[in-house]
DNA sequence: CCGACGATGTGTACAGTGTACGCTTAAGCC
DNA sequence: GGCTTAAGCGTACACTGTACACATCGTCGG
């Protein structure tokens, strides 16, 4: 076989993640199968065997370069205050933000996976500003929880939606198909929520859940409510 | 065949909705197959196809079946002052949650499938209480998705911890399986997060955040405010 | 030089998935 | 009886991940 002929670059384990990767980035992840990742890279299925323990461990290592993606707010810089600490972490959850929406694949993965090297650096990351922030530690704990799950759980839900649904890649289409098979009379505010969609004004809630969330936290540092049980005081009365 | 001998219920779409989600309350979403639901029933897999029109729509209505599973607060109840039905707006988000715990396997699906019946329900009620809740409408707006986007999210994030990950059942097992991967060296921050979580000092974060959004939400209601909490703009925030 | 060896590529095969298609059987109605 | 319609079912197809045996290679010790 004059497969040197063949002008395909040599079968590495970066080669097939980048493949992968890219092959996930259009088409979605189900158009990621073994034998199609092969054929991309010009190579049998079984060849990719002896680079990648089985196709969970290359969904993670995908995780893990969108994960690699995220950019570090200026490397080593202490935060000389606790606000600097904060917009730090803004900066960052934002970033995340950013690589999860470029690979919409790797939301549902990001959860689904044991986190590699990049994600864990990541973690560190964050969990060492929330530190900085001077935030007591419950807090800091917490806190860090919140906003993985806001920057992960928010771009999930936009994501599935868009990709997930039926045929329509357009999301306005898939409001109005939703909106044509609700009663408009039972559900008077649901069909109002959906067209505010549609109208647009609701731009990047995304950013405005953050800050509601970071604000909240600088918030709990000074008046720290006790009793977990029993939060309705953090609403205010009493 | 003597098929009138066999005391197999008959084959309705309720029954196939109700055996799918016991056969995915053990055993997760993995566990249901078409052919091995229809196993279960006692029937052969086309048969299904008579009362479903495919496995998506299937999902779609067990996704439907928890969403039905959420309890109203007090159903004609008018809430008569904003904390009221702040108070309402956290009961049916902690009774969501609930549901979402109980069937683990519903959370993924909940983003996946285009909501149902008795989803858009609880979409409605939610929404109409927001709108009691004396907020502004743009508040409103994406307060419910931030309050959707963390019932689902934490949750999702918890459960596909526990179940999605590799052989451990038990979430403490798999808190050190990572932590024996991890350098305690370069990342200390990650590690005593993690030992946090192992020593099992924080609860429930589910119901502290979600306290914390609301009382966001309600401090950013300009009418109301009193306190000039001047951390959003020190964050930047344009 | 030569045989052994380990890493890599590959062909075949298997168990499992969702579901399209067509046949059979039963129920209701004229 | 004859017809229509719905429901159950058997077979078949395309597709998935991957176990296993085998082929081909470059390298190294003798």
């Amino acid at each position: 076989m004059p497969e040197s002929a063949k002008q395909r670059e040599a079968l590495t384990r970066d080669a097939i993640v980048t493949a992968a990767v890219s092959l996930a980035d259009d088409g979605g992840l189900s158009a990621l199968s073994m034998r199609n990742l092969a054929k991309q890279l010009g190579y049998e299925v079984m060849s990719l065997y002896n680079h990648v323990a089985n196709k969970n461990e290359l969904l993670a290592l995908m995780a893990d370069e969108v994960a690699a993606g995220i950019d570090e707010p200026l490397d080593g810089a202490q935060p000389e205050i606790d606000e600097e600490a904060m917009a730090m972490i803004r900066s960052v959850a934002v970033s995340a933000r950013n690589a999860l929406v470029t690979h919409p694949w790797a939301a549902p993965l990001w959860q689904r996976v044991m986190p590699g090297p990049a994600r864990i650096h990541f973690m560190e990351i964050l969990l060492r500003l929330f530190d900085q922030a001077g935030l007591p530690s419950d807090v800091a704990h917490y806190g860090f929880h919140a906003v993985v799950n806001h920057v992960v759980g928010y771009t999930l839900q936009e994501q599935e939606m868009m990709s997930n649904f039926d045929e329509s890649d357009d999301l306005d289409d898939l409001a109005r198909t939703f909106l044509s098979g609700v009663d408009r009379e039972r559900f008077p505010y649901t069909v109002a929520h959906v067209e505010q969609h549609l109208a647009g004004d609701t731009g990047s809630s995304f950013e405005l859940v953050l800050d509601l969330i970071l604000d909240g936290l600088t918030r709990l540092d000074g008046t720290r409510s006790r009793d977990p049980g029993a939060s309705m005081t953090a609403l205010g009365h009493t």
